[in-house]
Formats: structure tokens, C-alpha cells, sequence
DNA sequence: CAGGACCGTGACACAACGTCAACTTTTGCG
DNA sequence: CGCAAAAGTTGACGTTGTGTCACGGTCCTG
């Protein structure tokens, strides 16, 4: 009696072993996820792979996950997770059209940067191949990204652009250059952010002076 | 003896039956692949699917790709080899800056919207989820966009740009607004292309006026 | 402490994978 | 023209992955 008593009072549970194990499995198995795509790549893992690296039996697997592609997007919604608040927030205080782009790509690269374990090995796949998967967690950050401009324009902080098309454009930007920046040393997120602000305010002629080329010299 | 004289020399061949039904069974796997993929979806479609939608046996797949991936990306670079030489041919012959960006864009935007079977349907998964894939052949496109913009650079038509990031954010506004464009029954390729044309030349200040919302009132 | 709800377990039936020995068709050559 | 080698196709097969479910153990509730 008292112990649920104080379980239904306090604000933090001190969680029935039951609903304990369920998240610790749910975490074991992304934890198992997230090594054996790195490793393999997302296109040659099996569940089977994801479910041989975690002390599981198979049935329990499909007791919290359909299939590889939900365990894929629960990892990529952990993470649009963890930053979506950050960018609306830095959206959200802005006071000018540069402070609205330039908090937004920087915010956002910054976060590339630390999260390059995921960010990078969940994109490789074999070969010479690269997947993108958009998550409901990343599109609905897509739309609120919309929103945002919206909200802006309404401010008058805008011009009347279309929204869609500059979400989109930014979007693109956001995803490519980052890219780009984890595979070169000579750029990181501040640089990077300072190339795609000068973009979306000037276009090309206001972009800082780089050097000409990329930082892969080699390659085909 | 005549017959092989006649093969030798002849520019076109009459084509031996062997080579004959060689092209044939490679078009009959890709021409299914593409009916199946964007009946199914890349992600759910197995390779088996692929060979039943073929009246080939499962062994002669084999002979002709390794996997489902391998398909898709000849399927992929297919395109990619019909749309690089003409946005090389625009960059090559554009100049000023202006044609050099718009060229480009109104070129890839035009292809999209012809090969939209194509572009659409492979992008399209399972539910809500979105892949895309470089292959080689788009990765080589990626690359020649890198070095037209270094040699526009070098005959003076490109203030000293970062290359690598400036193509990474012309192919990120590409990809991400001919998605939208898709998507949208109001902005077609002229438009896509002003829009973009606008953000590189002068960024958002330079945007043309539009619809601020989408075209999608509805949605998450 | 008992009974029920909940959930982990792994064996199972089924489907997909990639291979290969046997077979058929084409080609090169006398 | 005919024949032997080369090239290519076929589908059955062993293997691996898939998703399910009856069973059994653990935790919760009263």
C-alpha cells in the first residue's frame, strides 16, 4: 500500500522491475543496433545480426520492434529528438533573419559534430552507397523548420519567400554540407555554418573566401 | 567467314544471338526491378520479387547482378548518365554566373519532372520513410559540378568560393526542392529553378515572392 | 501467498538467398 | 553442314533469415 502509494506520488518512479527490464532491453537492443550498422553497414544487417549481438532470445526482439527499419528510425528519432527543441529554440529567439539562419545551421552542425558515431556510420552502407532515411521524428522537424519561417515572415522578420521551398532549400544545405564537413579536417561546424548563413543571406558573392578546392585532393 | 568479316567491320553490329538476348534479359531484370520497386518499395522488395516479375530463372539474375542493391544502382546510374553530360554541356558554355547556376538547376529540375517515375518511385519506401542513394555514376556528377565550378572559378566567372561546399550546397538544393517540387501542383520546373537561382545569386533577399505556406495545407 | 498478467524463450514453419551440376543454345571451325 | 567447345540458362538444394506461438518463469496484485 505504501509503496504504491509512493509510487503514484513520486514525480520520478522508482519503476516496478517489470517495466524496468523492458527499457533496459529497449536499450540493449539499439545499443546492439547501433554497433552491428556501424560495423555492417544498414543494407547487409539482418535482425538476426541485431539480435546475436544483445543477450536476447528472438521472439523478445520482436516484442519491442516490426522489423530492422523500425529499430533504424528509432535510433534517427533519438537524435532529431535531442536536437529539434534546440533549433526551435535558437529559431524562436532570433531577431533577425541572419540570427534565425546562422543559429540554425550552426546549432545544427555543432550537433553533427558530436554525434558523428551516429550521424556517419548510420549513412554508410556498402560500398560506395549512401542512405538517408527520413523518420517521422526528423520530418515533423522538417515541418516545425517550416513553421518557423512562417511564424518569421508573419514577424515581418521575412520576406514574403515561399516557406516550403526555403525549408526545403535549407533542409538540403544542412544535410549535404555536414557531409561534407565530417570528411574534411580543414572544416568544422563553425566554418561550415559561416558558409551556409553567407549563402542564405547573399548568395554566392557573399560566401567567405575558401579555398577553391575540397580537401580530397585523390579520389576518381 | 563473310559473316564474321561483315561483324568485324561493320560499326553496328547485327549483333550475335548470344550478345542479342545478353541485353535483352538485362533489360527484362531492370525493366521488372522498376515496376516492382515502386510497386513494393526498395526497402520490402526482395530480390526474388525482382526475379518473379522476369520469366528468367533465379540462377540467370545472378549472372547479371549481385543483389537488389546492384540493380537499383544500374538503375540509378542510368539516369545519371543521361542527365550529366547536359549539365556539363550548360555549366561549359554558360557565361556568367547567373546562366552557370540556372543553367544547371532548370536542366536537373526539367530532367526530374520528365523522369519522375523514375526519381518518385525509387525514393519511395515503406511508410513514411525515404531513402536515397549515390551511386557511382551520381557520385561522379557530383564530383565534375565540383570541378566546373574550380574551372568557372578559374576563368574569373566565380569569386574564390569553397568548391567542395558550394556544390555540396547546390546538390543538396537540387535534391531537396525537386522532392517539394514533386510534391507541389503550383511550382513546376521554372519555378523551382527561379527559386534556387534567386538563393545562390543574391540569398533570401533575392528570393522571389511566393506563397509563404506550402502547397500542403494538410499533413502531420 | 495464490492466481493472473506479463513477458522472455527458442523451436518451428516458411520464405529468401546464392550456388551448382545438368542441360540447352550458340558459336567457331573443319 | 555438322560437330565439339564455349557460353549461358535452369531450378533444385543447402543454408540462412523471418516472424510466430505455445510454453514456462517472474513479477504484480489483492
Amino acid at each position: 500500500m505504501d509503496a504504491e502509494l509512493v509510487r503514484s506520488l513520486s514525480p520520478r518512479r522508482p519503476a516496478g522491475k517489470r517495466e524496468q527490464t523492458k527499457v533496459q532491453n529497449r536499450h540493449l537492443i539499439l545499443e546492439a543496433a547501433r554497433r552491428v550498422f556501424a560495423e555492417l553497414g544498414y543494407g547487409a544487417t539482418t535482425v538476426r545480426d541485431i539480435i546475436r549481438a544483445t543477450p536476447l532470445a528472438s521472439g523478445t526482439f520482436y516484442n519491442y520492434f516490426k522489423s530492422k527499419e523500425e529499430v533504424f528510425q528509432a535510433i534517427q528519432d533519438e537524435s532529431a529528438l535531442r536536437i529539434r527543441p534546440r533549433l526551435h529554440e535558437e529559431r524562436a529567439k532570433a531577431a533577425t533573419i541572419e540570427e534565425f539562419i546562422s543559429g540554425t545551421f550552426l546549432t545544427f552542425f555543432e550537433f553533427v559534430a558530436e554525434d558523428q558515431a551516429n550521424f556517419r556510420a548510420l549513412r554508410r552502407s556498402t560500398d560506395a552507397l549512401h542512405v538517408r532515411m527520413d523518420t517521422p521524428e526528423i520530418i515533423a522537424g522538417f515541418e516545425e523548420l517550416r513553421q518557423d519561417i512562417v511564424a518569421a515572415t508573419e514577424k515581418g522578420l521575412f520576406p514574403p519567400v515561399d516557406a516550403d521551398f526555403l525549408m526545403a532549400a535549407m533542409v538540403g544545405v544542412a544535410f549535404e554540407v555536414a557531409e561534407r564537413m565530417l570528411r574534411r579536417s580543414d572544416r568544422g561546424p563553425a566554418e561550415a555554418a559561416a558558409f551556409a548563413t553567407a549563402l542564405f543571406m547573399g548568395g554566392i558573392n557573399a560566401l567567405p573566401a575558401g579555398r577553391m578546392g575540397g580537401a580530397n585532393g585523390g579520389g576518381a
